[in-house]
DNA sequence: CAGTCGATTCACT
DNA sequence: GTGAATCGACTGA
């Protein structure tokens, strides 16, 4: 007989911690999500941890402006960020308060409402990339800049939280440089994957834009 | 105020 | 493997 999953949600003690710690620690765990259409769950499979003022690849390295505001405030909450024109990524500020650190959650493997997320990914040809990639992982969840500052430690119905789950044993996790990261950030070995799962996001280094004419 | 570029994805060769 | 899509945030003058 196994034991069923724990379903109690993280509390903001768990985020209220050194982003190094917290990152590798959501591996495994549940990211739910209560969307319009209805709920999404996912078993999360790689993250990728930013130290804040600290860390040259993260958003708040030159001070809280606007849009990063969300991750000088208290653990617990989500950073939702919109780039490339299209695309949207979700993040889980952690602790200590202020030193503006979080994870942004990279890729999972969904494990409810896959019809949902099927709908909203046409484009991927397999379940394993229904949220293989911190952009795919938004569009399946329908995360958008409305969520910025969503308290996830919050009611238990609120839009979004992470389960305790099954976290994986240490000897399962797998770490290497961010992917994407440019410049002097991309040193250090702050993603973080489960070992020799499918739904991981491949590895790619940060290829500078060309020039237009 | 104009210029540059992004914690990416997708279609195509 | 290469290049396009697409727009808001940020930078520096």
């Amino acid at each position: 007989m196994i034991a069923a999953p724990d379903r109690t949600p993280l509390t903001r003690d768990f985020f209220d911690r050194p982003v190094l710690e917290v990152a590798p620690d959501l591996l495994g765990r549940t990211l739910v999500r209560r969307g319009p259409d209805g709920p999404i769950a996912l078993r999360l499979t790689e993250v990728e941890a930013y130290d804040g003022a600290n860390d040259p690849g993260s958003h708040a390295f030159r001070g809280e402006t606007r849009r990063n505001r969300v991750m000088f405030g208290p653990p617990g909450h989500v950073y939702v960020y919109f780039t490339y024109g299209m695309w949207h990524c979700l993040n889980f500020v952690c602790g200590p308060p202020g030193r503006a650190s979080g994870v942004l959650l990279r890729a999972g493997e969904v494990t409810e409402g896959v019809e949902l997320a099927r709908k909203r990914r046409e484009s991927a040809r397999h379940d394993k990339e229904l949220a293989k990639g911190p952009a795919r992982l938004a569009t399946a969840l329908a995360v958008d800049r409305a969520l910025d500052g969503t308290d996830a430690c919050g009611p238990a119905d609120s839009p979004l939280a992470i389960l305790r789950g099954t976290p994986v044993p240490a000897d399962q996790v797998r770490s290497g440089p961010r992917t994407g990261v440019s410049g002097d950030g991309a040193v250090h070995p702050w993603r973080f994957w489960i070992a020799d799962d499918p739904t991981v996001s491949p590895y790619r280094p940060h290829t500078p834009r060309r020039r237009s004419a």
